[in-house]
DNA sequence: TATAACATCTAGCAACGCTAGTAATGATGT
DNA sequence: ACATCATTACTAGCGTTGCTAGATGTTATA
């Protein structure tokens, strides 16, 4: 027959609904913080949100920090799939560029949760062993251009980083004007275009 | 005589005693924040650190965030000079390596002063006439370096400070290993030395 | 159906930024 | 020298925050 014993189905229904709610508080947080901005994002405003108390909140996350850390790595994984598919429908010799400009795109559409990821002092682990596997993979994407410079890729790829969460943050922050963004993108692309 | 009316005197030694108290609130801030953190730095604790009530520091700064702006004003005012006189004692070729060094020096020797500057998210307006001069100073030691890249120099100054900023800031976080940090140094320079 | 385990809520603590109203201080004019 | 007035600072408290202990209700098991 293809029936479970009852305790498996409760439990998988339970489980369920515990990871659907966990994914909806996520859902909100973004969206408040998109909206109104991370201060307005209150442990008291989310469980109005999804209509239960706060103590629920913390079963779930722990702390408000728990939270925002579970937004910023979601945020991990989404610009590390927008970095790949931009590598990988580029044209050859055109991988820079097209991955240059998924980045900018990326924190220009989603400041808040950009801001998430990198301003809010979060303590998501970093270059450890228990680095989350999104931030990995999304590095990975960026080291995944500069194989060629042999033992340098590492650092050319932090560098690349380096510069496109600069002008990223940077913009994002005002510090910038928004109007030069394309050529500040042109002349960082020829920055980390190498010679054959 | 050397004297003068009463009035005068006594309306300087208030001004007087005003800045001091607000360059004591500054300093304290900045060290609480350099010690435990800016959370640590709140309006009470800093009326107790200068015996005075709450409403007092209201009258100078307005705000928490007033007190943040004025750190971080402190803070573009320091950088500032301290990129000048690294621009400025660096041997002939050698000021992009001198700069470079020296924000990065000063991003790792006060790192919630840099904090302050860039990621705690102030109303400090840029760009616009209302610019604070100190910051004016600051990114004008920067472009003083890429003088001869005629038009370009605007786009390669904010580029190079991006580069800059980005890796403060990641290695801050604890996004980059501090251990390869002079290697990182070495080739950002290559990257924006040009050749002549 | 009685019991155990789980899920959820109510109520409240301590700390925060901020401010209205009041008291004390100090300068001014006669 | 004293009364007047402006300044300066304080007390006390409001509303909100993150977070949690203890009570209450709900569901699964024996």
């Amino acid at each position: 027959m293809g029936t479970t014993p009852a305790p498996n189905r409760i439990a998988e229904r339970k489980l369920r609904n515990n990871q659907a709610r966990r994914a909806q508080i996520i859902r909100d947080a973004r969206r408040i913080a998109e909206r109104e901005g991370w201060p307005h994002v209150t442990v008291r405003r989310l469980s109005d949100e999804i209509s239960y108390s706060q103590p629920v909140l913390y079963a779930h996350f722990g702390s408000r920090e728990g939270i925002l850390a579970a937004v910023a790595i979601e945020g991990f994984q989404e610009i590390g799939l927008a970095l790949e598919k931009a590598r990988k429908r580029a044209k050859r010799g055109s991988a820079v560029e097209s991955v240059a400009a998924a980045y900018l795109q990326f924190a220009a559409s989603s400041p808040a949760l950009y801001e998430a990821m990198f301003s809010l002092s979060l303590n998501i682990p970093f270059g450890h062993a228990a680095t989350p596997p999104e931030l990995r993979f999304a590095f990975a994407q960026l080291m995944a251009l500069f194989q060629r410079q042999g033992s340098k890729a590492e650092v050319v790829s932090e560098l690349f980083w380096a510069s496109l969460h600069g002008i990223a943050q940077l913009t994002r922050t005002r510090r910038f004007p928004r109007s030069r963004q394309k050529e500040r993108l042109k002349t960082v692309v020829e920055l980390f275009t190498f010679p054959d």
